[in-house]
DNA sequence: GCCTTAGTTTGATAGAAATCAAAATAGACT
DNA sequence: AGTCTATTTTGATTTCTATCAAACTAAGGC
């Protein structure tokens, strides 16, 4: 029966709340996924993210942003891949990602 | 000599730290105080908002808004005025300040 | 000078969140 | 089938953070 290998707790669009949103991307960890994630040029596996945590917890970082609508999880074989969710934020609150990872991005560039 | 009254922990916007500002907007008591802020034609004081907690707890969420460099804050009798940083902000983090203001006001605006 | 108003400081407390370790699950490979 | 790899689940712990209450400070007005 259950193969418990479905992820259903992804929020549509128009159920996205922006205190969570802003909530879950305020974590160092969890601003750091999205930023690797929105540098990479192809999907991600969950392990091949460079964070500072043991694994058991980085997947309670994962959940949370998935939860919030923030990226999209699926299984490949034994690896589970995210993306992000580009689209879907800037539909619900335009310009805000881009401003995120910008702001992050900026802080390594400019050596000042 | 100590008159106790000067603000000096406000930091420039070279020192603005995202993270900081992120997780500082990030609380919904917070997110409050930044939008009734963005929302009023003129300074306000710490009384005047619209708050669901104790006026102490009130002082810590303005403090965490004030270090971050999210608001400016300046006496005016027994008063303590508020400020939104919007430039420096814009400066430090472009478009950051609008699209997290304009996601908060769509919410209410937009009755679904 | 005294009382009022505005806000802060200082504890103390309670609830939430992050963290790790160990055991469990599941697909891939041999 | 058995093993390896990738990740999750569960449980325990610890660290943060928000919160309130009470006492304190300072300016304004009478």
């Amino acid at each position: 029966m259950s193969r418990g290998r479905e992820i259903t707790d992804e929020p549509e669009v128009d159920d996205f709340d922006f205190p969570r949103v802003l909530n879950a991307v305020a974590d160092p960890i969890r601003l750091a996924i999205v930023t690797q994630l929105a540098a990479a040029p192809t999907d991600v596996s969950c392990g091949s993210f460079i964070l500072p945590v043991h694994p058991s917890t980085a997947t309670h970082h994962f959940t949370a942003l998935r939860q919030a609508g923030v990226i999209h999880q699926y299984y490949a074989g034994t690896s589970r891949m995210n993306v992000l969710r580009r689209d879907d934020l800037n539909e619900a609150f335009p310009g805000f990602l881009d401003s995120v990872i910008s702001a992050v991005t900026k802080v390594s560039t400019s050596a000042r």
